[in-house]
DNA sequence: CCGTTTGTATAGCGATCGCTAAATAATTAC
DNA sequence: GTAATTATTTAGCGATCGCTATACAAACGG
């Protein structure tokens, strides 16, 4: 099964990084093709041959941001024992990787093109249907805390996963804007002191870590 | 004190507006000067004697934004009697202007620029400073709610004010997403459902308006 | 009327946009 | 070896970007 004809020159998962790199860091419609071969030392002929488009590599790149970087989120919903735990850690690893040294404040997906031209239409809902997924996996961490029994069996998940969700995507708008990690991590904090209110405050107590 | 030359044929706070229109709607980057005159039929030559650039033109748009829409922030902020109310008038009352119809959906401050091209960084610096403004008004409406009595002593208003901060932040994302007013409303909500805890819980009970 | 001043219209500047045709290079199949 | 296949290089496509030089039009003061 050896491949045929001339073999790629390039990594291109190397190549994927970095242009995940640089969407991450400018947006979508920011981030032109000079930027990308520039920074790769790809012609353009090469990156379409591997990625068919700017839209193209923008698709793969989302994906394997959602598949690294933003992958915390799931990890962080799926370690917590409670979902008070869980949606808490959720909140504080992410106020720390949008804060990591080396790499662009905030959230790709809410950052890369919460507007853009019309043409791009496309590209802007991608991001607004990845962030639904996010809304969606809190939710469903919820509901495994109802089935567990760590929150009450009339709990609105709905309604607690779309705040949840709201601060986190405020949490990239303000950590873009030069927020420290400290800042955010209390903004995390106080959204978890609305959690007894909003549950019933008949929940186990909040843990200290 | 008549002005000399030929009188100007068009309205300038009208185009204005609806410079500011397009701008809220697609960002500042997406909307191209053909996008500008086509709208408002002007020829380039008119627009950039009237504003003088683009940048120009975007900056008088912002300023529009703030005395306009983006006043119902600090007009909410002030009407409440109490710190409490306030807070709760302002994430309601932008929790339906950002889904009013009629109008792009969020903050144009939150939305137009949250990534953009190097050549560009002023005007993203431009939101940002902005931003920050509002979380700034936030506190400073917490502070006067310590003096007034409504809130305790020791509270910290900057940790509060960043809270609700990011929640209207997060709230823009999730207009622009298609979430509801009731959905919104719901956010706006539950974010104050976090009061008591943040504040200490000596506060008087939160009103039902 | 004339000269000055200011605004508008025509036309197009140089630069960059995303993208690609055509030629050349490097590999496998036979 | 030759043919087939795939990648890279060179060069540049047509379209659009923000912006402007130039010429003309409409108001003023005198």
């Amino acid at each position: 099964m050896t491949p045929r004809g001339r073999p790629r020159s390039f990594d291109r998962d190397a190549v994927l990084q970095q242009a995940m790199r640089m969407f991450w860091e400018r947006g979508y419609e920011s981030t032109s093709l000079a930027d990308l071969t520039s920074a790769t030392g790809l012609k353009p002929p090469s990156l379409y041959a591997a990625f068919g488009s700017k839209e193209g590599l923008f698709r793969e790149a989302v994906e394997l941001y959602t598949r690294t970087d933003g992958a915390l989120t799931g990890t962080a919903l799926d370690g917590g024992p409670t979902a008070r735990e869980a949606v808490g850690r959720m909140l504080r690893e992410n106020a720390c990787g949008y804060t990591e040294d080396g790499r662009p404040p905030g959230c790709m997906i809410v950052l890369a093109a919460t507007t853009c031209a019309a043409e791009n239409e496309s590209v802007r809902q991608l991001l607004a249907d990845t962030r639904a997924d996010t809304l969606r996996s809190i939710r469903a961490r919820l509901e495994r805390g109802v089935a567990d029994g760590d929150l009450p069996a009339g709990t609105d998940t709905g309604q607690l996963a779309d705040f949840y969700g709201t601060v986190l995507f405020g949490l990239s708008i303000r950590a873009r804007d030069g927020a420290s990690r400290e800042a955010l991590l209390r903004v995390a904090d106080s959204a978890m002191h609305a959690w007894d209110a909003l549950t019933g405050g008949t929940g186990p107590a909040a843990p200290d870590d």
